[in-house]
DNA sequence: TGCGGAAGTG
DNA sequence: CACTTCCGCA
């Protein structure tokens, strides 16, 4: 209803913060760069230029005017709107076009691909739009992995969605330069607060709230889901429309992003938080295709400037383990694991609603004092390595990133080297436990005994100390009975269960 | 022009 | 934390 009619605002939603959200800041630099970027009555000023996510300034004083306009620091200028965007080297965010006077360019891979980590960014990269980056579309709702996705994203970057956003990218929608002192567009914050609701809601009245929609099962399971067909058609991109033009006229069937494009990244669901506007939602919508092309070949550029491929390499250790599919090796044919993901014993108190598998009811509460010290190596370990690798390690590859493009290193490669043998495999093989329909539980049970056992056996001796150690420590003996096994398959019992919730509920 | 250190701000 | 402000250096 509420519409505006803005002729195609659309930032997804992960870009912006709510201003009530608790750790919001305002409007930061990139958001303003990528709203004037998509505006032609700020093109004379600031436009896409060059490469994918290459931009111009062409008139840096006015570009500084309007920032300070929108901050209210009047005494903005170029000089230090530069400065701060220079900040934005190290984070990645951005990077100078060397040789082209004001001329920057976006790592999209970093801002998007961080959030839609599923898309492909092979190098097969066809022509692009030039100046329209798109995203990819929205009605997917992700669900990363018991990691948050704030463990997925940078700590100090602010592409994280603290959860919902619904409104705060339709106000800069409006009042895109300013509303503090100067009536250019004043109405940001009011539209904001009045929008909040129906916005979730979005324009159609059968658009449901942002939340949870039906989850794919998981991706494994629901890659080619479909998703529902973006209200608006697509020359609503977050970006100067595509000379592509809208594939509006005929969108196949919305696959999910989550395609066989890239198996890496599509091993888990991104959160809901993480994810695009809800399709209904006209504030964001992109179309995935576009997003995947974009994304193609801006890896191009990317690879030719080094942006950061760790938000690739990373990804595939937070894999969940692969149904068998035979037809198709996933990916990486040798120089990866199949997947190094190690289960973090999720909370306990939580659904528990799954036998036990050997273990007491009460087991819960033991096991509470126990998992802490259980975690083999995965919270820290991933979420530390996530973290570093995707972002703050900036550093580190600043300007050896060339050798990470080229020969990816694996955190660790001590995993599994071997098939794992088929009877572990076979669904059919039904293991102790309702042999039938829990794949995915299973699948992760046995991966997990797998390489827990591996470990144990050596492999990782390290982890294996360190859990003894914190074991003994803790005054928590082994499992008289079941050993050191036993105890790990109950938590990892728990934590496929947490799992499994997790990804069928939400 | 562009860079990046340093200190300051909210 | 994300700039803002100032500044020396190239």
């Amino acid at each position: 209803m509420k519409t505006p009619a803005e002729p195609g605002f659309a930032f997804p939603d992960w870009a912006y913060k709510p201003e009530s959200s608790p750790g919001s800041r305002q409007i930061q630099l990139w958001h303003f760069i990528l709203e004037l970027l998509r505006k032609e009555e700020y093109h004379d000023v600031i436009a896409w230029q060059g490469d994918y996510g290459e931009f111009v300034i062409k008139d840096p004083d006015e570009v500084a005017r309007l920032w300070g306009v929108r901050k209210c620091k009047p005494q903005m200028n170029y000089d230090k709107l530069s400065r701060a965007l220079r900040y934005y080297y190290n984070k990645r965010i951005l990077h100078k076009t060397k040789g082209k006077r004001f001329t920057y360019k976006f790592n999209f891979n970093k801002l998007v691909l961080v959030n839609y980590p599923f898309i492909d960014m092979g190098m097969t990269g066809g022509p692009v739009p030039q100046s329209a980056p798109p995203v990819p579309s929205g009605g997917t709702h992700f669900r990363f992995p018991p990691c948050t996705p704030s463990d997925v994203l940078s700590p100090n970057e602010d592409l994280r969605s603290p959860t919902l956003y619904s409104s705060v990218a339709r106000r800069l929608a409006r009042g895109s330069v300013s509303d503090c002192s100067d009536g250019t567009s004043a109405n940001s914050e009011v539209e904001e607060s009045l929008s909040e609701e129906h916005l979730r809601r979005g324009p159609g009245p059968d658009i449901p709230p942002f939340r949870g929609p039906p989850l794919p099962r998981l991706a494994h399971e629901g890659i080619f889901r479909v998703y529902p067909r973006p209200r608006v058609p697509e020359p609503l991109s977050p970006f100067p429309v595509s000379p592509m033009g809208a594939p509006n006229s005929l969108l196949p069937p919305q696959l999910s992003p989550a395609l066989p494009m890239t198996p890496n990244h599509m091993n888990y669901t991104p959160s809901p938080t993480l994810s695009p506007m809800y399709p209904g939602g006209n504030h964001f919508s992109f179309n995935p295709e576009d997003m995947k092309r974009y994304l193609q070949a801006h890896t191009q550029s990317v690879y030719n400037y080094h942006l950061s491929p760790r938000a690739f390499l990373h990804y595939p250790s937070i894999v969940v383990p692969q149904p068998q599919r035979p037809d198709k090796p996933l990916h990486l044919p040798h120089d990866e694991p199949p997947f190094k993901f190690k289960l973090q014993p999720p909370p306990l108190g939580r659904k528990q609603r799954e036998r036990p598998l050997g273990a007491e009811p009460s087991s819960s509460s033991s096991s509470s004092s126990v998992v802490p010290q259980i975690k083999v190596e995965p919270i820290s370990d991933a979420e530390e390595e996530e973290e570093e690798l995707m972002v703050e390690v900036t550093d580190i590859s600043e300007e050896e990133d060339e050798d990470v493009f080229k020969a990816p290193t694996l955190p660790e490669q001590k995993v599994i080297p071997s098939p794992l043998p088929t009877r572990d495999e076979e669904p059919h093989s039904a293991g102790p436990e309702s042999g039938r329909c829990i794949p995915l539980k299973l699948r992760f049970k046995r991966r997990w005994s797998e390489d827990q056992r591996l470990e144990a056996e050596g492999v990782g001796e390290d982890s294996d100390k360190k859990v003894r150690g914190n074991l003994e420590e803790s005054n928590v003996p082994p499992q008289p009975g079941g050993g050191p096994c036993r105890r790990v398959s109950t938590d990892l019992q728990r934590a496929t269960e947490e799992l499994s919730l997790e990804n069928r509920d939400s």
